[in-house]
RNA sequence: GCCGGGUUGGUGAAAUGGUAAACACGGAGGUCUCAAACACCUCUGCCUGAAAGGGCUUGCGGGUUCGAUUCCCGCACCCGGUACCA
């Protein structure tokens, strides 16, 4: 080895590399755990409290969705929002907040089943090495989570508290008067007493135990039926309509999903409907998560109305009830659709067409009964998928029965056709051909008359036999609807819609009302991996809920967990629960506590959804180790509770990605709402603040047969891809192993640093947009991180530099600006202009060389402290501090630095710039204009024209406007 | 179709009515070095010009304004959500 080159050694050996990166963190994450310096104090003396002082500050309730701990392990994208929260929170800790940060995991869950059906190991086995091993990527990170209060889903002391919560909602009701949930016993109550009369008008002690339970099931929030749910034979479970998507398909899979009956468990959400439409004004979310929760509520106005059937036709129903939100339309039904499934159909159909039915009417049937049976087969056969294909074209079939239009009196054919959901409004519709698309579309299939109601603004005539399309309109006044007792014509659309309202509620056959489209959610599951129901039913088949001393009902260990799946497009299959193969477990004799004594029960074999742990966990986070309690009253008042700009309470902020608008954010708020009802939590919402970010893209290489190659290997030449020799494309996706483009947070903290993967995730943009990947410019934020290291570290003796006294003017006024800046950003989750902020501080001090002033130094390791914890640490230490940069002061700017001493004032001539003066800030507009004026390159530019305007905004702008 | 969001240099982006392109990647040149790497310095939207300078530029077309990336109207394209919801 020359001299040179070991000169050269020594002068690096003090340099911020990976491999003192690398030393760096992995001392100060140890550091911070064995000194708990992220534990947040709850108020008062409990186990997890203690400290008064730290509980004196105004708290901040920092969260992430926490994950799936998945198999694959975490990539880069991974970790985005959980690095922005973890600033924040560092940031909020340093500006005098008492900060809760922490992550669980949500570990029930299909992967983890579907894993060990493939190979054997027991769900709970692969989860738990899955954690471990998020765990220790996710510590290289460098978040400051309470470790205290991390958990998992899958914990029997959390689950107990996820079952505990289903039996408070199975014990409880929806009084609809006073918009509130109530335990069930006082509903008993009213029943009793007679206060509530029993359907049937028969007394409540009058009714067998059969005919209570059955009552009271039509009143609890949480309730089995025989409803018709989405069965995906795929999955071999039944699911949430969330979950399935637009196009008929399991969300999971994309499996096809069929419509069976079942009986299952539902929670009364529809309870709630108006509550989580109106509470969503309350809530600092994205206005696009809040409309699409307004969109799944899809709360509509309108009216239900009835029409009369079967005046001599010997048929058993007398009136067919349907939704409408255009009562105003009424005189312009002129047929009925119910939906093959509607229960009124069998009742309606006669026995033969009526006289001269048209051939079109009867689809070639000899008999009604036949068309009726023969539609519903086919309709039936079709998967959702089918039925959303061939939406355009209207099928469907005439019942042989007539209605009455309660205003025309005209007598108007009742058809059933699969354009008629039974899952919303009645299940039954007017059709009014001319002014409804569909309607339009199937009248002119079926040759049915259509009557124009509202006047065309267009030049269409009032005659809609000869229009092309159906005529919508909100904004149009209202013709050929008058009878002997009410006339609707020359009214606009509203007051029509009042007008009949009224007319048709005066004689009790309509009423105004309003239709939801969120339906009940369906809450069980025929899997093995999830919570067990805390569910028993006695020989009569009554269902009861376990008393609190019998919970956690731990799952068992069965033989075979995997679930029956069946061939995906097999529609006549049945769930099948693993847990129901354990007779054992299944069977068992049990004293419930209610006065009945020892007795043979039969336990639910369903689970719970995945979605039931991530309903509730942010209440656990607050006091994890409760036992007697889900949390304790005064520190969920102290964390959650409603306050000054937060009226429903809540978390402070919460960060997840936007996949979870309608799904998981609905399900939590309902549940944290029925909390509240029932007096267990002070907070009506869970989360105040939401906030999405963004995802993390990364290109994917395709070959000629479409086939993804390794990213890593791919060259590029002259704007071409290449993978071995062949030409490959490129397009922007995810990130993934399947995709083989993902990069590892491992990889970049090993060539890099976390502290230079924080940074980069953080510049690379703003928080909630998408953006791809480049390892490439991750070396900009580690260049970033050496310069601030030699800034203050000699790296030849590694010793600091600083020294004392006071810095120049222009050091001064970089330095606050930078604090004023980067501390704004930071608390509006800004990240990337906060870090350019602080590059270009530290870009003004490499430039002016020397050595720091110690108080430049400090605020310098304070500022970047939030963003790169660990490095400011180890500064932080090296200047001779023996705390933690983590509860330091974040710098406070000093307002008379962070203006410039002089300012660059434009001067435009007809908003053109042609001078620049260096001017000072406080110069007022009458000596700006005057030395703009004044300016030579402003007088060559004016040529002498005549001036006809002056506008002047000193400090920084003047604009000249010449005739 | 309907609803929401978006379109700025070679790339990620900044600026929310007032100097378009901060900060970073990439690129070019230089200093240091026997040499290279590192580091540091200079330049880097496009066109034109030897230079000074001049002209153009935020998807496209209009409008409001002294002044528009920013506000308004229309259009194109991209992304997300949703879809026979009566």
């Amino acid at each position: 080895m020359s001299e040179n080159s070991a000169a050269a050694e020594a002068a690096a050996a003090h340099r911020y590399t990976a491999a003192m990166a690398a030393d760096i963190e992995a001392r100060w994450q140890d550091f911070w755990d064995a000194e708990g310096t992220y534990e947040a104090p709850n108020p008062g003396d409990g186990e997890l409290g203690g400290d008064a002082v730290q509980a004196a500050k105004p708290k901040k309730f920092i969260m992430d969705m926490f994950p799936y701990p998945s198999g694959s392990g975490l990539h880069v994208g991974h970790p985005l929002g959980y690095i922005a929260t973890d600033v924040y929170a560092r940031h909020q800790r340093m500006t005098g907040h008492n900060v809760l940060h922490t992550l669980g995991f949500d570990a029930f869950g299909l992967p983890a089943e579907q894993y060990a059906v493939q190979t054997g190991t027991h769900p709970r086995t692969s989860t738990e090495a899955n954690m471990e091993n998020m765990k220790v990527q996710l510590r290289r990170l460098g978040l400051g989570h309470d470790k205290r209060r991390s958990f998992a889903t899958i914990d029997p002391e959390y689950y107990k508290w996820t079952q505990w919560i289903f039996v408070q909602i199975f014990n409880s009701w929806y009084d609809t008067e006073a918009q509130t949930a109530r335990p069930i016993a006082e509903l008993v109550a009213q029943f009793e007493s007679g206060e509530r009369a029993v359907s049937g008008g028969r007394s409540w002690s009058a009714l067998s135990a059969t005919e209570r339970a059955d009552l009271l099931s039509e009143y609890r929030l949480a309730y089995a039926s025989d409803a018709p749910v989405n069965w995906c034979p795929g999955l071999g479970t039944v699911l949430a309509n969330e979950e399935v998507t637009a196009d008929g398909r399991s969300e999971r899979g994309n499996f096809p999903v069929f419509k069976a009956k079942l009986r299952q468990w539902n929670m009364r959400i529809t309870a709630y409907a108006d509550r989580l439409l109106n509470d969503l004004d309350g809530l600092d979310w994205p206005e696009a998560i809040k409309l699409q929760q307004r969109n799944w509520i899809g709360r509509s106005e309108g009216a239900r109305v009835d029409f009369a059937v079967g005046s001599g036709s010997g048929v058993g129903a007398d009136k067919i009830t349907v939704f409408t939100t255009r009562q105003d339309t009424l005189f312009g039904a002129t047929y009925m659709v119910l939906a093959p499934e509607h229960e009124l159909v069998d009742t309606i159909v006669p026995a033969a067409w009526p006289e001269s039915t048209h051939d079109v009417w009867t689809g070639g049937h000899a008999t009604p009964a036949e068309a009726v049976a023969k539609y519903r087969a086919f309709a039936a056969s079709k998967s959702d998928v089918e039925r959303q294909a061939d939406a355009k074209e209207k099928t469907g079939v005439f019942t042989g029965a007539y209605a009455t239009n309660p205003v025309s009196g005209e007598q108007v054919p009742v058809f059933i056709a699969d354009y008629v959901l039974m899952g919303y409004g009645t299940g039954a519709i007017m059709a009014v051909p001319a002014h409804d698309t569909r309607d339009f579309a199937f009248a002119r299939a079926f040759e049915l008359p259509m009557r124009c109601v509202v006047q065309p603004s267009d030049d269409r005539g009032t005659d809609a036999s000869v229009w092309d399309d159906a005529f919508v309109s909100y904004d149009a006044e209202l013709v050929n609807s008058a009878n002997a007792e009410i006339s609707l014509d020359g009214l606009g659309v509203v007051d029509a819609k009042a007008k009949i309202t009224e007319w048709l509620a005066a004689r009790s056959i309509g009423e105004g009302t309003v239709n939801f489209r969120l339906r009940d959610w369906l809450f069980s599951r025929q899997r093995y991996w999830g919570e067990p129901f805390p569910i028993v039913y006695g020989e009569d088949g009554i269902a009861h809920a376990l008393p609190e001393s019998m919970l956690p009902l731990e799952l068992p260990e069965v033989e075979d967990y995997s679930p029956r799946t069946f061939d995906a497009d097999d529609a006549d299959t049945v769930p099948e629960p693993p847990l129901s193969r354990n007779e054992d477990w299944v069977n068992v004799t049990l004293d419930l506590g209610d006065g009945a004594g020892l007795r043979s029960y039969r336990r639910e074999t369903n689970t719970m959804p995945n979605w039931a742990g991530s309903c509730w966990y942010e209440l656990r986070y607050l006091d994890p180790r409760n036992s007697e309690k889900l949390v304790d009253p005064a520190i969920e008042q102290y964390w959650m509770g409603p306050r000054e700009g937060q009226p429903h309470g809540g978390v402070d902020l919460y960060v997840g990605g936007a996949e979870h608008a309608v799904l998981h954010l609905l399900y939590a708020r309902f549940w944290s709402k029925v909390l509240h009802d029932l007096g267990h939590i002070s907070s009506v919402e869970p989360f105040h603040k939401l906030y999405n970010q963004g995802m993390i893209q990364a290109f994917v290489y395709r070959d000629s047969r479409q086939i993804a190659v390794p990213a890593t290997e791919v060259e590029e030449r002259d704007g071409a891809f290449y993978y071995q020799g062949e030409k490959v494309s490129r397009v922007l996706g995810k990130m993934g192993k399947s995709l083989k483009n993902a990069v590892t947070p491992d990889e970049i903290c090993g060539e890099y640093g976390a502290d230079t993967l924080r940074l980069y995730e953080m510049a690379m943009g703003p928080l909630d947009v998408s953006r791809p990947w480049d390892t490439r410019a991750v070396v900009g934020q580690y260049r970033l991180l050496q310069r601030l290291w030699r800034n203050v570290v000699d790296e030849t003796t590694g010793e600091v530099t600083v020294v004392d006294g006071e810095a120049d003017e222009a050091t001064l006024r970089a330095l606050h600006k930078a604090i004023d800046g980067a501390g704004q950003d930071m608390a509006g989750l800004r990240f990337n202009t906060a870090i350019a902020k602080v590059t270009e501080l530290n870009n003004h001090l490499t430039k002016a060389g020397g050595a720091l002033p110690r108080t430049v130094a400090e605020q310098l390791v304070l500022l970047i402290a939030p963003l790169a914890p660990h490095i400011a640490e180890e500064l932080w230490r090296k200047l001779g501090h023996t705390e933690s940069v983590v509860h330091q002061d974040f710098p406070v700017a000093d307002p008379a630095y962070v203006v410039d001493e002089t300012v660059t004032c434009v001067v435009q001539v007809k908003g053109k710039v042609r001078a620049r003066l260096e001017i000072s800030p406080s110069i007022t507009d009458e000596e700006l204009e005057k030395l703009a004026l004044a300016d030579a390159g402003v007088v060559a530019a004016l040529g002498g024209a005549e001036i006809r305007k002056v506008i002047v905004r000193a400090p920084k702008l003047v604009n000249i406007v010449t005739a």
